[in-house]
DNA sequence: TCGCTCTTCAACCAAATGGTTGACAACGGT
DNA sequence: ACCGTTGTCAACCATTTGGTTGAAGAGCGA
């Protein structure tokens, strides 16, 4: 895996355990242990786990004796969101300027949903 | 990998050369060897990163005589951000409760960064 | 101090990933 | 009809990943 935020932060929640935990991890700050509850994996497989969510920045963890509460740490998901919105926007741009093109074409005047030029959209 | 598709799409962006793919279709269609150009890598290799964009539903591709070119699917990414923007606002909401917690327990007015409690809180 | 609980570290294993090279299919230009 | 271009498929390789088990560290409670 590459070793740059964005990539190690996409890559974490590119398991679905890891984003069950960050599920569960919203709703309030949880123990290794409680986060190892409701899966059928041993414990050391959900300390893994933490620790792959935890070099991304996406929790940390504290102490209270012998228990590491986790809670997740909300900065890292604007990185991604700006880092989405960003293309999806433009994609979203060059769809709707694509579309206009199309209804021009036919003569239309309300262009409703995109649709696939090159396979599918004759028939 | 886990065969869901939201798994897929954080898989996919998880590599920093395909999110550079992403980032060169934002800005308009490319034939699989314009993709390739800037790399050091084989076309072989590019091809690859395309199927996984394309099995993500991130990109389709389309025909055009030998050439395959790729463009961007902005729905998906819709997808992410929503997964993503449910728990950022909740882990955002618990720090807010939380800092207007602390303040209270200060005395405080205004609360103004978040601060861990647990480790380096004093020193 | 001793034991119990919670967590992590280390070693190992099977499967997936990202890269390579070689072969080959599909298409256009000449 | 051929050749060059464009891209994918297949096989292979090194590394990473997600899981396991076993051992050990850290901290309370009796």
């Amino acid at each position: 895996m590459a070793d740059d935020q964005l990539s190690r932060v996409f890559a974490a929640l590119a398991d679905p355990t890891r984003r069950d935990m960050v599920t569960r991890l919203a709703v309030g700050d949880a123990t290794v242990g409680e986060l190892a509850d409701p899966y059928n994996v041993s414990v050391q497989a959900v300390s893994k786990h933490i620790k792959v969510l935890a070099d991304a920045g996406l929790v940390s963890q504290s102490k209270d004796a012998q228990r590491r509460p986790c809670h997740l740490e909300a900065e890292v998901f604007d990185l991604m969101t700006k880092w989405i919105e960003r293309y999806r926007q433009q994609a979203q741009e060059r769809y709707d300027r694509l579309d206009a093109v199309l209804a021009e074409m036919r003569g239309d005047e309300r262009p409703s949903k995109h649709r696939h030029l090159e396979q599918g959209a004759a028939s």
